[in-house]
DNA sequence: TTCTACATTATAATAGTTCTAAACTGTTGA
DNA sequence: TCAACAGTTTAGAACTATTATAATGTAGAA
């Protein structure tokens, strides 16, 4: 629930400039006390949908990737078929339901702490993300 | 380590006809006694160099789904650029390096089990999968 | 051997994403 | 204040992984 100085100053912080494109998205992707998940289509219809001036889907593609890269969004690898992103970028988990292809955050709290008793000599652990493929119980 | 009419019996048994090209692939995918992660191009590049005769892209796409849908290969979601196919089917889990852009298993053996304290009603957990991505320490 | 359903193939089509290069705009500092 | 410039937007082209098409070929059954 911020307003548009607010994702002025937001996008100054991180060295964007807070054209009125962005801050359209920033409307879009953080306007809402819920956090979502969302393919770029999707968003550009939301930001179609919510405005009258159009947002090229260029501008869309770079200010999500802008956004990805400062922190603001988590991309979530589900398949290859296309992107999805998260507007939630705490460290979280997601159910992928199969029959309604449809992604679910889980919280962290209800993940008892992943431990992996291997490490690869040189890397650093960067994230440990579970996902959990559900469903439609046989009936 | 099978011969061709182990791969035709293999063939056989799910119901796929074993023609010359599937037990060419069988060959590439399954001859070794690694597992090995791959996309459809370097699989239908190693099927190129291991033979002389030409498979069709079409036919090595149609092959894998074909087998990915019988259980003999997994995939795993990694970026949504390309599908990341595993000859790997059992349960286990993966490195994901981003400096090196590679995938290495993680045995199951060495995450304890993953324990998720929240269901969604009326879906059932078909995988459980952790993906920890890691990168090169700082020098 | 003949028949048929299944399979392969080259190629076209599709769709998500990235690139291009021209027009536009936010910011700076003279 | 406003010219200058770097950053940004844009429409559309290009790119690329994947899927569809439809003609040709083949495995297995009878
Ligand atoms: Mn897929
Ligand atoms: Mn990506
Ligand atoms: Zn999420
Ligand atoms: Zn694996």
């Amino acid at each position: 629930m911020l307003n548009n100085s607010q994702y002025t100053e937001k996008l100054r912080s991180i060295g964007l400039r807070p054209t009125k494109q962005r801050i359209k998205i920033c409307e879009v992707l953080f306007n809402s006390n819920k956090t979502f998940h969302f393919t770029i289509n999707e968003l550009a219809k939301r930001i179609t949908k919510s405005t009258n001036e159009n947002i090229s889907l260029a501008t869309v593609y770079n200010t999500v990737h802008a956004f990805k890269k400062k922190g603001y969004l988590k991309e979530i690898p589900i398949n290859s078929d296309q992107s999805y992103f998260d507007t939630n970028t705490s460290h979280h988990h997601h159910f992928y339901d199969e029959t309604q292809k449809d992604l679910i955050d889980i919280d962290d709290a209800d993940v008892e702490p992943v431990k992996i008793n291997t490490r690869i000599p040189g890397k650093k652990i960067k994230s440990v993300e579970v996902l959990v493929k559900v469903e439609d119980e046989k009936p």
